[in-house]
DNA sequence: TTTATTTTTTCGGAGCTCGAAAAATATAGC
DNA sequence: GCTATATTTTTCGAGCTCCGAAAAAATAAA
C-alpha cells in the first residue's frame, strides 16, 4: 500500500530514464543479451529496445559483441548480436577495511577486477586520523595512474548510517563517527557509500544465485562478531537510523552474557567467536576479547567435537543464541533462505541441530524444519563482490540511466 | 538498491495512469484541493493537471465544489475551484471480527460511514461453518438494498497470509486456516482484503497523523494479545508468508512462561492482560485463558497502583517484557515513533518505567530517551478507519487510478 | 542462386506532458 | 458602473517517447 508521500508526477523523459535503467540492468543481469531477448525481458517493444540501444552504443556504455551464439548453435535466420555492458564505460574503488586489514580493488564496468591491493594495520590501536589517512592513501595508492574512477563503497564492519556515508560504531577501531563517506568525497570529488559488510554480503548473493536468494532471504555471519544482511522486497533493508540489522545485539537473554558492545544478554555474547571461547574456558561474566580469528576456534572446535565437556557446551549455547534469534526475527518475517557466512560456520555440525531445536520452540516452529541453511565459510570474497555490483549497480542507476554524460568516462563514438 | 528483477517497462499509458493516480490520492489525502494546488504538489503542470482532472471529473470520480475558499479570505483574481472525491463514486464494505463481536460497516468514496452494525456472537465456541455464515451473514445484512460497493476489507484478530486472503491462525477463533477472502470473493464477486487488524491500526495512524506517523514508526497493541503493526518505508510491513509482525511472540525469555500460542517464553506470554492476571494470582506456569475483557483488569491495576506485591509485579514484568522486545526490535529497525494502543495502555503510569528501564539495556538504549510513546486506549476506531482507508485506497489505485469502468459505479456524466 | 527465416531498423501514428498564450472570473480603484 | 489588475483555468502547438507494421539486413536451407 502506497500511502500518499506526493511529488513525483512522471514526465515524459521519467519514462525514457526509467526504461534506459530497465535495459541496463538486464544486461548486467545476464551478462550478454540480444536486442530481441531484452524486449522479451522488459516487455518493450522492438523498436523501443533497438532506440535505446543505439542510444547506449553510441554513448559508449554498452557494446556490440560478435554474433552472440547465445542461441544454441546456428539457426536459420540473421543471427542475434549480443549487447554487453563496455568494461571501458566505468570504474570504480571497493575498499574493505576488517580487523587488521585493509582491502582495496578497482572494478570495471562489467565487474572484472582490474587491480588490488591488501594491507595490515593495527586497526584497533590506530589513531583517528592515522585511520583515516590509511584509507585515504589506500585509495591514493591504487587509483594512481588507473584513471578516472565514478564511485568509491567502502564496506566496513560495523554500523553505518543511513544515508551510506559515516561509520557510526564498529567493534574494530577505536574510534565512532567518523564520517569516512563526506572525508573521501571531498578528497576524490566522486560518490562514495559507506556499508555494512553483511549488506554486501546480502547483495553478492542475490547476484550470484538469484534463484535461491531472490526477493526474501537473510544472510548472517557468524565471525568474531555476528552480523545479518537482510533482503526484503527485492531491497537491501536498512533501519531508519542506521544500516540497521544488527542481529548479533537481540536480546538472547535478559541481563545475560555481556557483550563486546559494553551491554548484557545480546545474541552475539553467546554466539560470538569470541564469547564461544570465553565460555569454554571458564565462566561467562567478563569478556577477555582476545582475537580469536582463526586458529585458536580450530583446536576448541576438535575438543568440541572429541567428547562432551565445557568446549562442546559452549558452541551449543551459541546454537541457541542463534535459533532463539531466528525464531524471533522469523516472528516478524517469517522464514526465509537464510545462508551463514564467515569462519564461525566451522562449527556448523554442532551448531545446526541446536539451532533447530531452538527454532521449533518458536513461532516459526511449524515451518522450521523446511528450512534450509547454506554455508559460506569465507566471506571475503562475497564482500569483494557484493560492493563492486553495488558500485556498479549505483553507476547504472543514477549516471547511465539518466543518460548524463560524466567527466572523465568519455565514451567512444561508435558511428 | 533495485536488483533487477525485470518485467515492468513504462509504457505511454502506465505514465497517465500514475498521474492519475497520484492526483486522486492527493486529493484524497487533503480532503479538497485546486487545481493549482494539485500541480504544485505533484510537480506535474497545471495543462497536465486540467486534463487529469476534466477525465476525472467526467467519469464521476472528483467533483468541483463551489468556491473553495480554502485559502483565508477572498482574493482578487479568478478564485480556485476546489475538488473533492465523489463520495458516491464507490462504496466498501468493512468487517471486523473480534473477540464475540462483529462489526461491519458500509462506507463512501469520502470515507464517511453510511450504515453501521454490530453484533455479538461466541466467537471461540462457533463451529467453522457457523462462523463463516456469520460473516456472509453480516455482508448480506448490511449490504441489502444499498446498492452496488467495490471491495470487501475483512479485519481480524490473528495471522492471516500475506495475500491478505486467508486467516491464517487466530486466537479468538477455535478454527485455523479459514480462506475468507476466497469465500467473500465467491459469494459477493468484489475484490476482497483480509486484514491484520494491527496492520490496519497502523493505516489509521498514517492518515490521522501524518506528521508523527510518516514513512516509518510502530504500533503496538496492548491486549488481551500483543500484536504489532509496522509502517516502513511509507508501506505496511508485511511478513513473507503471513501478515507477519508477531511482535507478541518474540521470544522474550526462553523456555518461559506458556503462552497461549503453546509456546514458551514469547513476550505475550508476559504482557498480555491474560498473562497479567495469571501472573499476579499464582505462579505462571499455565495459562487460564480466562477472558479478561475489561472490568478484571481495572480491580488489578487498582491494586497494582495501590501497593507494591504481585499485582504490581505483573504489571511490571509486563513492561519488561515490552521493553526487551522492543529492544530487540530496534536492534533491527532503529527507533521510530512508536504508539500504545488498546486497553492494555490503561497500565502506561507502571508499564512506561519498566520498558525505558529494559530499552536502556539493549542496543538502542543510547537513543531510547528520545522515544516518546503515544498512547490510545481504544483500538476500535482506528481499526474502522484503516479498513475504510485502506479499502478506498485499493480503489483509487487499482480502479479509478487505470480510469477502467466500472459495474455498478455508473458515474454520473458532469457535463 | 533462390527461398525461407529471423533479427534489427525505419517510419508513421498516437498519447502524454509542457510552456505560452488566451480565456475566465474575481477584486480594487475611480 | 466601468476599467485595471490579479489569479486560476483552459486551450493550443510543440516535443518526446512508445508502438505496430513494413522494410531492410543477414544468414541457413533448398
Amino acid at each position: 500500500m502506497t500511502t500518499g508521500i506526493l511529488k513525483g508526477g512522471i514526465r515524459h523523459d521519467e519514462m525514457r530514464r526509467s526504461n534506459r535503467s530497465l535495459v541496463i540492468g538486464a544486461v548486467r543481469r545476464a551478462g550478454k543479451l540480444s536486442r530481441t531477448e531484452i524486449a522479451g525481458l522488459t516487455g518493450l517493444s522492438q523498436s523501443t529496445i533497438s532506440a535505446i540501444a543505439a542510444d547506449l552504443i553510441s554513448e559508449g556504455i554498452m557494446l556490440e559483441t560478435e554474433h552472440a551464439s547465445s542461441t544454441a548453435t546456428t539457426r536459420r535466420g540473421r543471427p542475434q548480436v549480443a549487447l554487453t555492458l563496455n568494461p571501458e564505460a566505468a570504474r570504480a574503488v571497493c575498499l574493505y577495511l576488517s580487523y587488521n586489514q585493509l582491502l582495496a580493488a578497482i572494478v570495471d564496468y562489467s565487474g572484472a577486477t582490474i587491480r588490488s591491493t591488501s594491507q595490515t594495520l593495527d586497526t584497533l590501536a590506530l589513531g583517528r586520523e592515522e585511520l583515516i589517512d590509511a584509507v585515504m592513501g589506500a585509495v591514493r595508492n591504487i587509483t594512481d595512474g588507473q584513471g578516472q574512477f565514478m564511485r568509491i563503497v567502502f564496506a566496513f564492519q560495523g554500523v553505518t548510517d543511513a544515508r551510506a556515508n559515516e561509520v557510526l560504531w564498529s567493534p574494530i577501531v577505536s574510534h565512532s563517527n567518523i564520517p569516512f563517506g563526506s572525508l573521501l568525497e571531498d578528497a576524490f570529488s566522486v560518490p562514495v557509500s559507506v556499508q555494512n559488510d553483511c549488506n554486501l554480503i546480502a547483495t553478492a548473493l542475490h547476484w550470484k544465485n538469484p534463484e535461491r536468494y531472490g526477493k526474501n532471504f537473510l544472510a548472517v555471519l557468524l565471525s568474531h562478531g555476528i552480523g545479518m544482511g537482510l533482503m526484503l522486497n527485492g531491497r537491501i533493508f536498512t533501519g531508519i537510523r542506521s544500516s540497521g540489522g544488527e542481529f548479533g545485539h537481540m536480546i538472547h537473554k535478559p541481563d545475560g552474557s555481556l557483550c563486546r558492545c559494553g551491554r548484557r544478554g545480546c545474541i552475539e555474547a553467546y554466539a560470538g567467536s569470541y564469547a564461544i571461547q570465553r565460555r569454554a574456558q571458564d565462566e561467562n561474566l567478563h569478556a577477555p576479547l582476545a582475537d580469536t580469528h582463526g586458529a585458536d576456534l580450530q583446536s576448541l572446535l576438535a575438543t568440541a567435537r572429541a567428547s562432551e565437556g565445557p568446549a562442546r557446551l559452549a558452541f551449543r549455547e551459541a546454537g541457541q543464541a542463534i535459533g532463539f534469534g531466528l525464531g524471533s526475527l522469523f516472528s516478524l518475517i517469517d522464514p526465509a533462505p537464510v545462508a551463514l557466512i564467515g569462519h564461525g560456520t566451522a562449527a556448523f555440525d554442532i551448531l545446526e541441530p541446536e539451532i533447530r531445536t531452538a527454532l521449533a520452540q518458536t513461532a516459526a516452529g511449524d515451518i522450521a524444519s523446511e528450512l534450509a541453511f547454506e554455508v559460506w565459510p569465507d566471506e571475503v570474497p562475497l564482500i569483494q563482490e557484493g560492493s563492486a555490483m553495488s558500485a556498479l549497480i549505483s553507476v547504472d542507476q543514477d549516471v547511465f540511466g539518466p543518460g548524463l554524460r560524466i567527466l572523465g568516462a568519455e565514451p567512444e563514438v561508435v558511428a
